[in-house]
RNA sequence: GGGGAAUUAGCUCAGAUGGUAGAGCACUAGCUUUGCAAGCUAGGGGUCAUCGGUUCGAGUCCGAUAUUCUCCA
């Protein structure tokens, strides 16, 4: 990474000209700081989303990648670090999805800048490089900086950081120092871990008159837009249990956090974080693409404003989410990303205008802005302006038919002055419409919403999910205590004596579960798609127990056993750390390798087959099939399902040995041609998985056959769309593979017997298809005729009855239906029409009374009264239009007296 | 995992309260035009997602299934 070396020419203070640093160049001046002067290493930022974390879906700040390190379930390669991490929020304390936008400084995805020490420097360097870096590097202005240290707090027996109070003074007067509470200063990750005191840096960027006559002392963690935290440096040196309690932890660690979009501001002189380079590019080419311009707007406090700091911010979060290889989806963090673009479609259809896809022309500048630091963007540009573009354009019909839906409902509501809140919710739970833009749209209408129905109906269905979810963990029983992280054994075995170190209790609606940690275990951990082993775990002792092993996954690196089984009973009479025999079921595991290896050659088959594109966007491996979701822009033909099928069975008939390197040094891996994904967090050493080196390298922690030819067989059972860009084949391997074909096999064979064995099977069914539909039109055609024929002799016996066109009289049909268009073309042939005809079908007297438009008006005859009488004759029931109306009933005997009683009727 | 909705012609969609399945685009033919673009006229095209139920009668009401969308966790 090389700093970009331009300046720009700006004016500030109307007449001084000054220089100032570009975003990049802050950034890079964070690094070098750190690199060069203070010895620190460099680490890339992790995926901003999670894959191995139960506990987060996003990278909510810097410290997320180095959580282990803090936990100490793993020791740091390096003491030092500095990096810039990607981070994401979308709920907290002042980063509610629906708040960001409204005002000028906190954004859903933004860059977390960090100087790290693992059990290395302490407060004393922390503060002292923090101090020069601002005020020498940045030349922050010293009469504008203050800083917060904690003040103790008296329940959790905490004293005052006088060691923080100390080394702040030497820098800086104390009059700047504060003492904060609890809540601002001190510092936890969640309700268990790591924790400890905090030391704030704020800044005041007000305008001088205004600081004159109030001092930005009073105005710290006061919420003011212009005095605002951008520095958090933690020392982290106590550990929470889950009962409340702190204990010290053996090694103490810095962790701090400067808000990069925060620091460039205060740096540029800005008084809004969207006026820096970071975002003005993007608002730029918003003006052009919208015609309304940004800073107009916001004088004039328009909603435009707004909405362009929503695209701005969320276009960052959805792109470089995409870019770490989560797309919108309907659930978990694909959700979070769908619902943070939906939002901001949402603004710019309603205040700026859009009524296409206007979000992805935005993410070529945004690749080209983090090409340095975040290559990944640039990368994969294409992509990722596609998977938006559809986003947008699916979520663009939606809100049109929402609107669509609204209006009517509007429409319904105009007396009542007020939109029933259960309707609101429904357009916000089915359209996606939230509820201000409702209330906007009525308000236009001159309605209201019933606001309170609506947060009702929200506040009832957050109840039933909760009901659904919600799980509670108990402590951990630690029966040894050990730093290891559990060696993991599957690679060479099935089985292996371990010991079990800890456990602990699960419950939610379904019942307890509980997770077991052992020092070493042959159990594969749910990961990179492939399932996690199940198996049993044997307690030896007197009376050796059994523990069925359900499943097993990965917590932050740990790998856990689940089970249903009492493990309190279980163990209650063993020592501590009982040893156990862990055997994984080896059957499973076997079928699984094969569809595991099979995804890897099919990979690379559709690499070649389709193109370098292809990259892997998912991959799902079980005993019974595998799935893979990968980048490509069309549906694949027959003829390349086929041609990856025939690769891949032919490397599976040429039995290439499993080549399997660990501990290979990433640069390395890279080097031999290895596959690493975007969005995959990997150490600085890795494992190789090799099936022909000029064929499939891959990076892969998974468990692989040790020969292709044990797959045995490949066969893609479907190919499809499971997003934008991205297409997904199912298919099997082995046994799986072999039943599947037999059983279509024996499909088309009892096919083939049923037509007596045509040379042609499919010639032959089409020829039956066509046949069977020429014949169904030959049918119609004649049961037409036969009522052109059945018309023409009723025609017949219509008779003049004072003026009336009267028929009553039974025919002989075979469909209720028939009766019908009887009906219809007898009125079509004649005027002043009044019919009555009956028919006996499959046991049942069916009427049908036909009376011309005129007649109906004229005499005030109503058919559907008639026929209900008629039907009465013969113990049925009917109804209809007041020209015409059918009926059914069961007396067959009656038949004729419904005839006469016709008659009857018409010579009244 | 839970709640809600949608599925009608090749495509995009209408079809209050159950009562002869429709429009626009696309398609075919004829006419108009030097040709194109287009216009006019006529026509073909439907298992109203599937299965079952209620009813004299179901695209419409009820139940189940499938698929898709949507909201919540």
């Amino acid at each position: 990474m090389r700093p970009t070396t331009f300046w720009i020419a700006i004016f500030c203070d109307k007449k001084k000209v000054c220089f100032m640093m570009t975003a990049n160049e802050i950034r890079q001046q964070f690094l070098d700081f750190f690199i060069k002067k203070c010895g620190h290493a460099y680490v890339h930022s992790a995926p901003m989303v999670l894959k191995n974390d139960p506990t987060l879906m996003f990278s909510n700040s810097g410290m997320v990648q180095f959580k282990d390190y803090f936990l100490g379930n793993r020791t740091a390669e390096h003491k030092r670090v500095a990096n810039s991490q990607k981070c994401l929020r979308v709920s907290g304390k002042h980063n509610d999805l629906e708040d960001v936008g409204l005002d000028t400084y906190h954004h859903t995805m933004f860059e977390m800048l960090g100087n790290w020490s693992f059990g290395d420097y302490f407060k004393k360097e922390a503060i002292q490089w923090a101090w020069e870096l601002l005020t020498e590097v940045y030349r922050l202005p010293k009469d504008r900086l203050y800083v917060t240290v904690f003040g103790g707090d008296q329940k959790e027996g905490l004293a005052r950081d006088e060691e923080a109070y100390q080394l702040w003074q030497q820098h800086i007067d104390p009059s700047r120092i504060l003492y904060g509470s609890k809540k601002d200063n001190f510092w936890e990750m969640g309700d268990q871990g790591p924790c400890g005191p905090c030391s704030e840096i704020h800044i005041d960027l007000r305008p001088d008159a205004e600081r004159a006559q109030i001092t930005g002392y009073d105005l710290v963690n006061q919420d003011h837009p212009q005095v605002i935290e951008i520095w958090n440096l933690v020392f982290m040196q106590f550990n929470r249990k889950a009962d409340g309690s702190l204990e010290p932890l053996p090694d103490r660690h810095v962790d701090t956090g400067m808000g990069f979009e925060r620091l460039v501001r205060a740096i540029q002189g800005k008084v809004s974080n969207y006026d820096t380079d970071i975002f003005q590019p993007i608002i730029r080419q918003l003006e052009q693409d919208s015609g309304k311009n940004y800073h107009q707007a916001e004088k004039e406090n328009s909603k435009v404003a707004v909405a362009m700091r929503v695209v701005a911010d969320h276009l960052r979060a959805v792109t470089f989410a995409i870019a770490d290889g989560q797309l919108p989806s309907n659930n978990k963090a694909g959700y979070v990303i769908r619902r943070i673009l939906r939002r901001a479609v949402r603004y710019g259809y309603t205040f700026l205008g859009f009524r296409k896809p206007f979000i992805c022309h935005l993410v070529p500048l945004l690749a080209e802005q983090f090409a340095s630091i975040f290559p990944e963007v640039k990368a994969q540009s294409d992509f990722i302006i596609n998977v938006i573009r559809e986003e947008e354009a699916a979520f663009l019909r939606t809100l049109e038919n929402g609107l669509r839906m609204l209006d009517s409902i509007i429409a319904q509501s105009a007396n009542a002055k007020i939109i029933d809140g259960k309707i609101a919710f429904e357009l916000y739970d089915t359209y996606g419409f939230p509820l201000d833009l409702t209330a906007l749209i009525a308000r236009e209408h001159g309605l209201l919403v019933d606001e309170a129905g609506f947060d009702k109906a929200m506040q009832e269905q957050k109840e039933r999910s909760r009901n659904a979810a919600a799980s509670e963990k108990s402590d951990w029983v630690v029966l040894e205590a050990s730093e290891e992280p559990t060696e993991f054994v599957g690679y060479e075995t099935d089985e292996a004596q371990a010991r079990l170190l800890r456990y602990r209790a699960i419950s939610d609606k379904k019942g307890t579960q509980y997770q077991i940690v052992l020092d070493r275990t042959p159990f594969y951990a749910e990961s990179g798609g492939q399932v996690g082993d199940t198996g049993l775990l044997i307690v030896h002792g007197e009376h050796p127990r059994k523990i069925r092993i359900t499943d097993t996954k990965k917590e932050i690196d740990q790998i856990i056993h689940f089970t249903y089984d009492n493990l309190p009973e279980i163990l209650a009479n063993t020592a501590h750390a009982p040893t156990v025999t862990a055997m994984i079921d080896s059957s499973r595991r076997r079928l699984i390798e094969c569809n595991h290896s099979a995804t890897h050659l099919m990979h690379a088959a559709l690499r070649e087959v389709l193109g370098k594109h292809v990259v892997q966007k998912g991959s799902l491996v079980n005993d019974e099939m595998l799935r893979f979701d990968f980048s490509h822009f069309a549906k694949m033909t027959d003829a390349e399902i086929e041609q990856v099928e025939k690769i891949v069975n032919a490397k599976i008939r040429a039995n290439i040995a499993l080549e399997e390197q660990r501990n290979v040094p990433i640069e390395k891996a890279k080097a031999m041609g290895a596959m690493a994904l975007f969005g995959e967090k990997y150490g600085d050493f890795v494992r190789v998985i090799t099936f022909d080196k000029n064929f499939s390298v891959e990076l892969c922690g998974g468990t692989h056959v040790p020969q292709t030819g044990v797959i045995g067989q490949f066969k893609i059972v479907s190919e499809s769309s499971s997003a934008a860009g991205v297409r997904r084949i199912e298919a099997i391997t082995a046994a799986k593979a072999e039943e599947k074909i037999n059983q279509e096999l024996a499909l088309l064979n009892s096919v083939r017997n049923l037509l007596k064995n045509p040379k042609d099977l499919l010639k032959a069914v089409e020829n039956l298809m066509e046949e069977k539909q020429a014949l169904q039109k030959e049918l119609e055609h004649l049961h037409n005729q036969a009522l052109q024929s059945v018309k023409q002799q009723l025609l017949k016996q219509v008779a003049d009855k004072n003026g009336i066109q009267f028929i009553a009289t039974r025919v002989e049909v075979t469909k209720p239906e028939a009766l019908k268009t009887l009906a219809f073309q007898l009125k079509q042939a004649i005027d002043n029409l009044f019919a009555v005809l009956t028919a006996e079908i499959d046991g049942k007297v069916h009427i049908a009374v036909m009376i011309a438009e005129t007649l109906v008006k004229e005499r005030n005859w109503n058919a559907s009264q008639i026929v209900k009488e008629l039907a009465k004759l013969v113990e049925g029931g009917g109804g209809g239009q007041p020209f015409f109306a059918t009926a059914a009933g069961k007396n067959t005997a009656n038949l004729s007296a419904v005839l006469s009683a016709a008659e009857q009727l018409v010579n009244q």
